[in-house]
DNA sequence: CGTCGGGTTGATAACTTTCAAATTTCGTGG
DNA sequence: CCACGAAATTTGAAAGTTATCAACCCGACG
């Protein structure tokens, strides 16, 4: 295998597989496997002891509340790993559903433990993935208690832009992006309409356009300080290997 | 060790500890620290190696952004692991300080691998309470941004209420929280002034008191109602031992 | 005493939601 | 290629939630 899968491509990026580690890597895209746009992958509650690494389309964690609101806590693009808690915990805590038509890699728990005993540098690789996952967590919190909507959606977006360009699906400039308004509106915790508004002043502002399906930057520096965009929470220098 | 440790009492909730694992855990507690209120555990983006068993006292992780608003991120109660991403990573992505005096084990990465490789059931209760704090995390962020103020308060003290009972230290009539509405405002992304408005409405409602340091419940039942509060999260019924 | 860190309350401003309606986009079948 | 309906986007107006500003109270503490 080589660094066509975007999983590989991206755990490269910090740690430097060997072809023994890409060779294990490879053998756990066997079970590939599709979804249509809009499925559930995985549903709260449910038993289910597999993960999927995702190859191509986009999915997000999401939550429903008894009051009828969702709330997007999470979204994976090409390169995730999907479902790690879902292996260690009886049930998953989320649903898990497609945004695009996807392809991903089942794993199974037994599969993913053999990998990470025959090289424990892949272990120590899907560990730090996991950490960077729960670093995002940690600043989406972060936006949505202290930034308001448009530093908000700048922020996030200058997120998914910089996942992408890890992953090699955009630039500085351009980047597909396949959500709603009213999804980007449950990822943010406020109302697509408010979405609509704030995306007209971003682009009004001539830092950013959201159109057809596509993110454009206008501006890419300035969106970054406008947003207060770090991207150190993404981007450590690696993790240490003990 | 017996299960004096709050750590020890909530890792026995969930996976059964041999006397050899006690043992173990107890070797972990051996440099124990002290720390007055107010300080700074760790701080964001220093290179820190050690992590922390919290034994007494609470403190939080929380981030300062340029704006100079504050969030805070997570709190950690007796029983809490502190600190496992500064571990896994060169430098810490949050800084952790003290909420009162702290009382907590210091633990070197080197010790808590030897540890882990010495008792793998050890190592999965750790990995279990890792991913607890990222439900814990994850369920925050929906409450940041599909609950209003009063159910998101309500939601964050029945929390702190169930965590605290799983570490003995509560019960569903009372419990002491040595936070200040500041804190409470900083952990709901909401201002001090309102936190005060908020309380008084679930005050006068006759669901629950803050006052003097101690949170009680009134109307127990009627709250978890309320704040639509679904304890499973918390409290999956156990891991799987893989 | 006098100060300082909480806590409490009122008044006003800002941000965001909700409701309603018009417009555009897009996939599908005729 | 066009028509049609569903989904998505866009905008205005009114209502609701929360922040901000400003006071005032209170108890701990030097």
């Amino acid at each position: 295998m080589s660094l066509d899968s975007p999983f590989a491509r991206k755990l490269s990026t910090f740690v430097t597989l060997s072809g023994n580690d890409l060779t294990v890597l490879s053998d756990l895209h066997r079970r590939r496997r599709r979804f249509l746009s809009g499925r559930d992958m995985m549903s709260q509650g449910e038993a289910n002891q597999a993960a999927y690494i995702l190859a191509s389309g986009w999915v997000c964690y999401y939550v429903l509340l008894r009051n009828g609101a969702k709330q997007i806590v999470e979204i994976q693009v090409p390169g995730d790993f999907l479902g790690l808690r879902s292996v260690l915990f009886r049930t998953s805590d989320q649903s898990i559903t497609t945004i695009t038509e996807v392809e991903a890699s089942e794993v199974l728990a037994r599969d993913l433990l053999d990998a990470f005993s025959s090289t424990p540098r892949l272990a120590t690789a899907v560990l730090w993935a996991a950490s960077r996952d729960q670093a995002m967590m940690a600043e989406h919190l972060v936006g949505m208690g202290r930034r308001d909507a448009a530093q908000r959606l700048a922020h996030f977006i200058l997120e998914l832009a910089a996942r992408l360009i890890l992953v090699g699906q955009g630039s500085k400039s351009r980047f597909a992006c396949p959500l709603t308004q009213y999804q980007l509106a449950d990822v943010l915790g406020i109302s697509a309409v408010h979405v609509n508004r704030v995306l007209r002043e971003l682009r009004v502002a001539g830092m950013m356009t959201f159109r057809d399906g596509h993110v454009t930057f206008e501006d890419f520096d300035r969106l970054v300080v406008y947003a207060d965009f770090d991207i150190a929470y993404l981007d450590h220098g690696g993790p240490l290997l003990r």
